[in-house]
DNA sequence: TTAGGGTTAG
């Protein structure tokens, strides 16, 4: 009877029979316990075996090692570190295979402490040669970041196996020694699948993009199968890159070698087509999925948001909460930018009482997107607010509330911000100085603009963009200073382009200066001689000055060089269906019903008083 | 032992 029921107990029962079983060792079999307690670990039914599993009185050290390791299977991380100190302080030996998953535990709930004790007692007990109880003592060294003691077990370790130089590789490739990493690659005699992927997103991981690919090809060449994790980790790098051509070629792979399209590797396509402005094949790989966790919502979301489609990315995230997918930190962030770029308060602050009812704005991203939206939106004082009560700031959260002053008028405010920034030692980065000089500029503060712009580079080694000269320069034009602008654009570091003259231009036709207006347009035709506006306003400028010959020379340079003129459009959104009105056009088969309903409403407006200068000429083109 | 999503300007 014993012998059948240690086989029956390692089978799979039912709870039902396992209770049955458990009444009939109680009763008549106690010496069967533990083999019962482990019969229910194997099932992973953990809570009832760990309930006979207390009663037991002196449970032995393969019990224990049962019990430590099904927690760590399971996750349980904190329950396997208590089981294991349970063991060590009821004086039960500690073995070899105890090892590996407290180890495992402590490196995923980062418990130095306890890492070290047990790095003394593998000394002691002399398990120092054992490569199953090296490598995660190892991991544990190289997922804190601890390389030289990392390589120091790795050292030790007699017999490596791949896994092992894996594990090293990846602790290099997360402190981004990408060059210690690739040494321990090539020493490898005996590579596997992994080895290959570390690489992979080794070089990902700190920004070797093209060198990730060349592993990625390197690696069939010499006859390994990619998998799902090597392709899941490429279309990232495509996405890094905006590469399309490669993400496509990405895709065609996994098609033809029947790879298993995942949930990750799905979501990892729907980046690689969002980052390459493919918002809609994007889309269409959504709904190709059959489950979407909220790490692929939030993904959706964001490409629409970060696309410039906010009220899809609205909407998305509507139908997310209706599908029951609790909104995280991440999808939060996306629909605020959206709400930003939609200038909607009313959507806006519905989100935001969520988070603040919810307590997302703890996160230093979802504040920051919060404040942003509050004073795109126009409420500069909750965004205020918010920004003064955040526990953390980085450099975006200071960033976004100076540009938001900035662009609020408050430009003193945005500058004082400036200086408070730089005294608590947060360093201002390219984007917080396009927002600084673009406050100097609305507050017409052109000594103080010129010493911050010189400062940027000198007192914050950031090297100015053509943003920040397009500052400088529309600081010059707004006091008046045209030509000290156009000295300025003349000793510039970098090629000018359209913005630059494009502001001079203004700038010029504003005080009346013919000759700058001329120079500047003639280097915006250089620029884009396909722009029929640049033909257009140096003819007007022309022929404001009375100057009929050149004015009929520069509409003829644009008849020879194939310029037309293109047409303004005005366009409606209706049913999610965007249309566009153009002047002088018919193409629309109920153009006739549009025009009599236009010719109506026009007839009433008139009645009511409203003077209509321009024609009511348009029609729909799609 | 290897894999996916986020905020700021123009």
């Amino acid at each position: 009877m014993e012998r059948y029921l240690l086989n029956v107990l390692h089978s799979s029962l039912h709870i039902k029979q396992f209770k049955q079983i458990h009444g009939l060792i109680v009763t008549n079999y106690p010496t069967l316990t533990p083999f019962f307690v482990q019969g229910l670990l194997h099932l992973s039914i953990i809570v009832y075996a760990r309930q006979v599993f207390d009663r037991i009185p002196q449970p032995s050290k393969i019990l224990y090692n049962s019990l430590i390791s099904t927690y760590s299977k399971l996750s349980l991380y904190k329950e396997a570190l208590d089981a294991f100190v349970l063991m060590h302080d009821s004086g039960t030996r500690v073995v070899c295979s105890t090892i590996p998953p407290v180890m495992k535990s402590c490196t995923s709930l980062l418990a130095g402490e306890l890492a070290n004790e047990i790095h003394s007692l593998v000394v002691k007990y002399g398990f120092s040669s054992d490569v199953f109880v090296q490598t995660p003592l190892m991991d544990f060294y190289a997922k804190i970041g601890d390389m030289d003691s990392a390589k120091k077990v790795f050292d030790e370790i007699f017999m490596k196996d791949p896994i092992c130089y894996n594990c090293l590789i990846s602790g290099y490739s997360k402190s981004g020694d990408v060059v210690a990493a690739q040494q321990l690659f090539d020493e490898m005699s005996e590579r596997t699948v992994v080895s290959w992927n570390s690489m992979i997103s080794c070089y990902a991981n700190n920004g070797h993009y093209r060198e990730g690919l060349r592993m990625f090809e390197r690696m069939q060449v010499e006859k390994f199968r990619p998998n799902e994790i090597s392709v899941a980790t490429v279309l990232s790098i495509c996405a890094k890159l905006r590469d399309l051509e490669m993400g496509l070629r990405v895709k065609k792979f996994i098609d033809e070698n029947n790879l298993c399209i995942n949930m990750i590797v799905s979501t990892a396509l729907l980046e690689m087509y969002v980052k390459c402005g493919a918002v809609d094949d994007a889309r269409q790989e959504f709904e190709r999925m059959d489950r979407r966790d909220v790490v692929a919502w939030s993904a959706m979301v964001a490409g629409y948001a970060q696309n410039g489609r906010p009220s899809e990315a609205l909407e998305l995230f509507e139908s997310m909460k209706s599908k029951q997918i609790k909104p995280n930190d991440v999808a939060l962030v996306s629909v605020l930018s959206a709400c930003s770029q939609l200038g909607s308060l009313e959507a806006g602050e519905r989100i935001g009482n969520y988070v603040e009812s919810q307590g997302f704005v703890f996160s230093v991203y979802v504040a920051s997107a919060l404040l942003d939206m509050y004073s795109k939106c126009g409420n500069i004082s909750k965004a205020r607010q918010i920004f003064n009560h955040m526990p953390q700031k980085d450099v975006v959260s200071w960033n976004s509330m100076i540009v938001g002053l900035a662009a609020n008028g408050f430009a003193k405010e945005a500058i004082n911000l400036f200086e408070k920034m730089k005294e608590i030692r947060v360093k201002p980065n390219d984007i917080t100085f396009v927002g600084i000089l673009t406050a100097c500029t609305h507050a017409g503060l052109l000594e103080l603009g010129i010493r911050i712009f010189r400062s940027m580079k000198s007192d914050h080694e950031i090297t100015p963009t053509i943003e920040h000269y397009a500052c400088v320069v529309d600081l010059f034009c707004r006091s008046g200073k045209l030509k000290d602008a156009h000295e300025f654009i003349r000793k510039m570091e970098v090629e000018p382009n359209v913005v630059i003259w494009g502001t001079l231009l203004s700038a010029s036709r504003i005080h009346s200066n013919l000759e700058l207006a001329e120079f500047s347009v003639k280097k915006l035709l250089e620029l884009e001689p396909e722009n029929s506006g640049n033909y257009i306003l140096l003819s007007n400028i022309y022929a404001s000055a009375a100057r009929w010959e050149e004015s009929l020379t520069v509409r003829n340079l644009m008849k020879t060089n194939r310029v037309q003129k293109t047409s303004a459009y005005s366009w409606i959104e209706m049913d999610n269906k965007v249309h566009k009105f153009l002047v002088g056009d018919t193409s629309h088969p109920g153009s006739n019903d549009v025009y009599r309903i236009v010719d109506g409403l026009a007839m009433q407006s008139t009645w009511a008083g409203y003077n209509f200068e321009s024609a009511l000429e348009f029609s729909w083109c799609s």
